[in-house]
DNA sequence: TTGAAAGCGATACCAC
DNA sequence: GTGGTATCGCTTTCAA
């Protein structure tokens, strides 16, 4: 591709040393006469000369690599958790190579299979079945997050918002709200979080409504347009996640609803964006950096051998001023 | 670190075979007999066996990795770039290695210790010096993002808002805005924004004001503040990004002012976010996820033995609702 | 179909 | 100080 490689023969010929002297000068290794160094490090400058870093990895086996794979880089959510994983892998001098699927399968698929050549483990959100996951990267250490149902193969990272949803709800009809919708995902089946908050509704003899919404500020727009149109009482709304909810606020006020007077909204993930709208958004909150450190940290143990585990991060009601 | 590593060799004593079947079996390879093959995979998952990549890299030689060094993924201008930057990587089947520096001079630096290692191009924004960079990076590709003054070493991005940002003026003095204030960034010298600025404002004989702000919300808030502390009577405000401008909007309108009828805002970048906020943010708009784009564009033409060359980004006014 | 042997590019442990 | 040699784990001819 990028014509003939320079090895390091090739500096040690023209510098008319044996190659072992070259790797010395390189690697900064004591035992070298001074202008020697000097001459080959200049040669190997000049030939422009760069060690392969296949060829030391194989000897040197150290340095490690996580793949990340994220549906999309663009929401907030996986910039979060990425940030957070990137922190947590530099604390130990790990490499991450990040992925964005573009919410695609079949982008999910190729990097599937790109990435077991490419990394010691991976971290991710995968859409595929597991046993897909587990045949492209046979006898690698995966995390998958936010997966609801679990296997024994993967590592596991779990959003537990049942209190948080519960709490938000409370929080709702303690304010006189009478009418609570969700804007739910739109995948096949209801989320988790959308039965924490059914039950949360039946536990409080409320009746509600849900409405599935694609996952971006557009997809919120609609379903809130939608879910107004189908119930113009609607005094409260929860959303499957924040990009949602800001979606649905901003909708709800182009339709006249005053927010929180008129509609209250609570998102879901407690993102720093939702400080950054008008009001700012309520959320059943999630540390969203601490998910991507969880997810570092579970790698590190199957890594060390153990056996894969469940980690479960609770996320809790934080009020703003959308609700 | 994880104990001893399982090799390609242990698989074929174990299964019965010599080695250079088993890498035909696993590499589905035709010349192979089915049950044999079957076999080998087996034990080769009972024994939990992986490939080493290195040393499947430095037998095929292909395979390209790109560094990506970010100062703060939080920041969503930095997280369109990247976005682009993985897209157009993708697409050329590279794989990118991100890193984010947390805005610290001390992480840049081990960032550009370790990456060399790692990668065979790095992308980046550089607080560091030329030469330090140069002195980590040495033979290898690198493009610069966004650094101002550009040496013949290295690839490099230019933003040109030159035109945005005097449509930008142009606009707001159409509009009747008499005072119209500007929202630098932080550092020692002001940013040839700022200069774009002040030429415009220059040319239409109008004076202006300037403050320092840090590039966060909470940074265009004090910014704010204090401009108007200073300068009561400022009915319009150009800043340095937009999320300083998200900021200072927010900040406009706690003080009392409406958006855009008492405070016309215009921001820089155009991110995506900017639609998110109450008014919508008019902005001096860049192609983030161009800029990542060409990076790679660049990334590819050195790795190809080309000379380093200087891209040039136009950045146009985009009108939201905020001006 | 399978096995033997030759690298890939670099590091490390020896002698010299 | 410097060079020889083994080695890292794997893929790929080339014989058998």
């Amino acid at each position: 591709m990028t014509g003939k490689r320079i090895t390091i023969r090739d500096v040690a010929r023209s510098a008319g040393v044996s190659y072992q002297t070259v790797s010395r000068a390189l690697n900064d290794k004591g035992e070298i006469d001074v202008s020697t160094k000097q001459r080959v490090l200049d040669t190997a400058r000049e030939l422009g000369y760069r060690p392969s870093r296949f060829a030391r990895g194989l000897v040197r086996q150290d340095s490690t690599s996580i793949g990340l794979v994220i549906p999309n880089l663009l929401n907030p959510y996986f910039t979060e958790v990425a940030s957070g994983a990137l922190d947590a892998a530099r604390k130990r001098d790990w490499h991450v190579v990040v992925y964005d699927t573009a919410d695609d399968a079949g982008q999910e698929q190729s990097t599937l299979s790109m990435v077991g050549s490419q990394v010691d483990a991976v971290i991710g959100y995968f859409s595929q079945p597991d046993a897909v996951i587990d045949q492209y990267t046979s006898g690698m250490p995966v995390v998958q997050i936010g997966r609801e149902d679990v296997t024994g193969r993967f590592g596991s990272i779990q959003v537990d918002g049942e209190d948080g949803v519960h709490a938000a709800i409370a929080h709702l009809a303690a304010g006189g709200r009478r009418r609570i919708g969700m804007l739910d995902y739109d995948y096949d089946e209801p989320s988790s979080r959308y039965q924490w908050y059914a039950e949360a509704m039946r536990e409080r003899r409320l009746t509600g409504c849900v409405m599935p919404a694609a996952q971006s500020i557009e997809g919120g727009q609609r379903a809130m347009a939608a879910m107004l149109e189908a119930h113009p009482d609607l005094d409260a709304i929860l959303t499957y996640n924040d990009v949602i909810a800001i979606g649905a606020m901003f909708q709800a006020r182009l339709l006249g609803r005053r927010v929180p007077a008129d509609m209250a909204v609570i998102g879901f993930d407690g993102l720093a964006i939702g400080n950054m709208v008008e009001p700012p958004l309520s959320s059943v909150r999630i540390d969203t950096r601490q998910v991507g450190a969880v997810a570092i940290d579970q790698v590190g143990q199957l890594l060390a051998g153990q056996r894969p585990e469940v980690a479960v991060i609770r996320a809790e009601l934080m009020l703003r001023g959308s609700a």
